[in-house]
DNA sequence: TATGAATGAGATTTCATTCAT
DNA sequence: CATGAATGAAATCTCATTCAT
């Protein structure tokens, strides 16, 4: 069984399994083709080069949760302030569920492209997703800010804390394999990080 | 000017600049030889090979650290409860500001050590950190719950904190370049943490 | 002429020429390649590593010679002993005019095999041919001894014509290149050893 | 103890087993150096270079066994035909036993000179005892073919048995470390040899 | 005498990539 | 679509040797 998946299948499969293993640098293009069963030239009819290769498995999953968070964000930009509140409380375990299930959706990738990417192009994809989110929130902080007398916001909090955020993305796909467990977990986690949240970006402007 | 630099010195501060901009995989001994304006066999009077080099850079900073961390966690074990509640609290300050200065003492070290070192025998150094620090606070929590009736560790939870706590000194080293103003923001962020702390790591037993 | 060789034919032409001048240790892979008209990258195509090379030279004909050996062993392990005592006065020159031909027939591998292994897994081959003589001798020796009174084998006595019968074969291949005067040799050789071996290697018991 | 032997001494000692555990071209004077307790520059003060180091080890001895032959031969030179005859049955016990003595009282040098030599100077050493013995054994055996009708030299058999008489030495020293015992075994191996010698160098002319 | 440092040339090996067929 | 062969550049490392001190 298996054997008569078309080649460019296979391909991305023992890629898979050699970039799990050994990450992109070690992985070697010699070894995936040999576990697919062909040889180094027909991957290039393929892939124009390993970080091609790489980019197959990993770059649609990632645009689409690109996409996912733009369309969100787009979304609470659109909002009044007041729905915002509401929205940031409650609204939080609505995204994050829809963000957990693409994620383990495509476990493998996003297994690859936060764990085993050092060496090609989205090495950086963990920052940008960092400054995606931290673009938002900044938006949405220093509107609060203005409305609040003597309050900044805090540029290192702020970064932190969307840091975090990813963090606790990546951490949970990294030790937990199971989606509905994960859900569970990340709701529990964000709420103790909304807690202390507004206090720790939004500080008094004798600082 | 430093060019009478002695020889070892010039390696070490060659390939602390190459392991920095190409991380050390992709970093040549080649080129860190010639920027320190020796042949390649010098380097080999030094150090037996390229990891041995990398240890060079970063081995005792490291061990340091460990040995700060180790030290602190003995005299925890020796305390009486109530003691350790407030040096939970208090304490934290203090051994963190230790760290802090010895992280940042030892700035470029540690830079490489956390962000450079895939590929070598350190690449595991951050998880290590990690176990060490949810050993301690495993303990400690196990002991909080068998005082409290209906109340049980979560074994994730633990060890997610114990990766943030490790993630915001990272975070810190690489985006606070200031060790005073990063004494500041990790007070207020251990203060933030403690805060959500207990609710998180100590669940109804129902779960 | 010969430039439409096939590759792996001229490395391994090249790589005879090269081992056989300088030896297995000082050989040059560079060179090999050089002379065979391709870059080293290619040598790697067709073989795992320099040892490789050596054993794509000189193994087969190794291994021809081991079954011949073995063979032969075997076949006069069933022999009665009488027709054993016929066969090693008279069966000799089938044997060795066979083993004479193997090795004429492969002349450059056993040259290499014999003179230049040093620094490669063959360079015991010598002494295990040696031991699979010894061996089938012991046994016959021993045979013969416990058929006359008070007569033992001399072990150190076996070895060393275990080891001149191999001697001679090696000083015949480095001494003479034509095949027929070497069989003709060979056999005179032969006769002379015969003649006085049993009584050195068949010794009074008060010894 | 030994702590305060000459460094050449040491040197000369760390050496011997270097050689003698690598063989020449893969024994390492750093290691040679450091297992005397000396940095390789001094190695440079007593020795010219790595071969240097090696001859001062085999040289000597290599030397007086010249000699020993040289003179022998000078002698038998000097004897009327009648004389030698006795010579070659009876002398050779006293010529062998006499280089028995040498070969053993200088047993590290030959052993390394007659078994690690490859990629020396001395590499050749065996073949020129060879030729030595041969050069002798030919005017020997070529007056006697003159008073002989019909006979003449073999020139392949005397080359043979001349290794063989080598060889023979070789074997001994390198699998008899008793002195007393080899010279026995010698003893023995020559009255064999001695015993089908003339037939196989002296054939008939129609040869 | 001996050290410690450094040279410089070379070694084998690896690998992504290319391309004629 | 895919193969098999080959490239070419680079990689790490080893080692005998030299030399100023």
């Amino acid at each position: 069984m298996g054997e008569d998946k078309e080649t460019k299948e296979r391909l991305i499969e023992s890629a898979k399994a050699e970039f799990t293993e050994k990450g992109y640098m070690k992985a070697s293009l010699r070894k995936i083709c040999a576990d697919a069963g062909v040889t180094t030239g027909a991957l290039y009819f393929f892939f124009t080069d390993k970080e091609d290769l790489f980019a197959a498995i990993v770059g649609k999953p990632l645009d689409e949760l690109k996409n996912m968070l733009l369309g969100h964000f787009a979304m609470e930009k659109e909002m009044p302030l007041s729905e915002i509140y509401e929205h940031i409380d409650g609204g939080h375990d609505e995204l994050s569920a829809a963000l957990m299930h693409h994620l383990y959706a495509n476990y493998d990738a996003f297994m690859l492209l936060l764990t085993k990417a050092q060496g090609t192009r989205f090495e950086g994809a963990v920052d940008q997703m960092v400054d995606m989110i931290e673009i938002t929130y900044r938006a949405l902080y220093e509107n609060m800010a203005r409305k609040i007398p003597n309050k900044q916001v805090n540029p290192y909090m702020l970064h932190w804390l969307s840091h975090m955020i990813i963090d606790a993305f990546i951490h949970l796909i990294t030790h937990e394999r199971d989606e509905s467990r994960a859900v569970v977990i990340m709701s529990r986690i964000m709420n103790f990080l909304v807690g202390g949240w507004m206090d720790l970006v939004l500080e008094d402007k004798e600082y």
